[in-house]
DNA sequence: GTGGTCTAGACCACA
DNA sequence: GTGGTCTAGACCACA
């Protein structure tokens, strides 16, 4: 598993993690019940504590993203395909949409090219892939 | 000067500010040259720490938001056109994009919705407000 | 036997045998003196690890449950009506019923239709079935 | 405030605070906006460590018991009505119940006594205190 | 070997 | 002063 951890950045180690391996989810690098690395693996490989690791582990499990089966280790979790976002988490994402545009168009970004990137991106990502079908 | 502060939300207040400001000036509350009150004064309006205003000055004041002058105050900054950006903002931006276009694609929001709300959002920010011609 | 095992949950696999166990003999599936498989067939049957069955045995006799007859098998043990329980062991049921209870009246369950689940369970485990008269 | 934490349960402490941290909010001893001891108050006060407390105050922010404001401390969080819980939940709470009730009835408790706790406890904790209406 | 819990302690951003 | 992150390391239950 590659990931690309940036220890300056402010986002926190474990959240990059959880969200690069989204990412890869996403992506379809990893299918459910793919077995990914155990905490131990993952965090002499990225010569970063184990703690560290675990947290993003147990955030992901909340998310539903992987599962851990005790003694076995951790695996990519089946999709439901009823999976149900809320109004709240909606807004949520809106509003962070919100912010990106404003602060690309105050630097000078043109309108078609954040329309651009964001074709691209869905192209790249839009999509369920994994859900059970 | 209205913000919609949540001291709540775990975006930092500072940040709130900053990021509030720059979205009057795009939709044009604010024009260049305008006053705006001093640190003291929006904090005592807004009941937080004069830190917390200070702080978000300064970021605006570092992005050429807004300008400081001596024994003046503090006012609205001329923005001109030839700003350029870096590849490196160019970047950053794009990947904060793909970081919401990854968890909104995840929890099963439609890339329909998501190309409706750019769109939407780029026709109310999109655009250069203000720039000097 | 049928066991219906997930090893998803964060219930050990050993407990979640223990409870089906007892489920059963409340039911009546096994009667006093029916002979259970070998820790060897029931680990084979359900593919886990023997020490798992092992554990949930050792845990099964240490209740009274379940009896080892040396050289003979395993055997659901007679219920005698004396057994009683100590204060202690009324004790930790009524605060787990008490943590279930806030758990659920936490989330929004009506309070009726906690006490319909109870009378539904009530009617289908309640008593003590074969129970030495 | 006042808690019973025993560190020799097989329940992890963390776990142990956040429930007794809801049961006094059913109960009303806390009402939304009272403030609640800092980490490092409640973990110097309870003779634990700080992370330990961290963990269950996390866990009752996701859960939306608490609410943090940076910088200002931790506050008990104004409840919504509108909470809705999933299928999924129920389902999990009516087999915690399950399994107390066959713990129950195997040991020898009456079916009344068991009713007789239900009621006694939904008397106690039933219902939605604090909920903003 | 696997993950979960807990302690101890450092460092940092925020207000 | 407040909480959040991260490291280091011990101990434990489970399979």
């Amino acid at each position: 598993m590659n990931f690309n951890l940036n220890p300056r950045s402010h986002v926190p180690i474990w959240e990059q993690i959880v969200h690069q391996m989204k990412e890869m989810v996403m992506k379809e690098i990893f299918s459910p019940q793919d077995k990914i690395p155990s905490v131990r693996e993952l965090s002499s490989q990225l010569v970063i504590n184990p703690n560290t690791v675990s947290k993003a582990y147990q955030e992901l499990e909340r998310q539903g993203v992987i599962e851990t089966i005790r003694g076995k280790g951790t695996f990519v979790a089946e999709r439901s395909v009823e999976v149900q976002f809320s109004e709240q988490q909606a807004e949520k994402l809106r509003d962070e949409l919100k912010r990106t545009i404003i602060e690309a168009s105050y630097i000078g970004i043109e309108s078609d090219m954040i329309l651009q990137w964001t074709k691209e991106l869905l192209d790249e990502f839009g999509g369920e892939p994994n859900a059970k079908r």
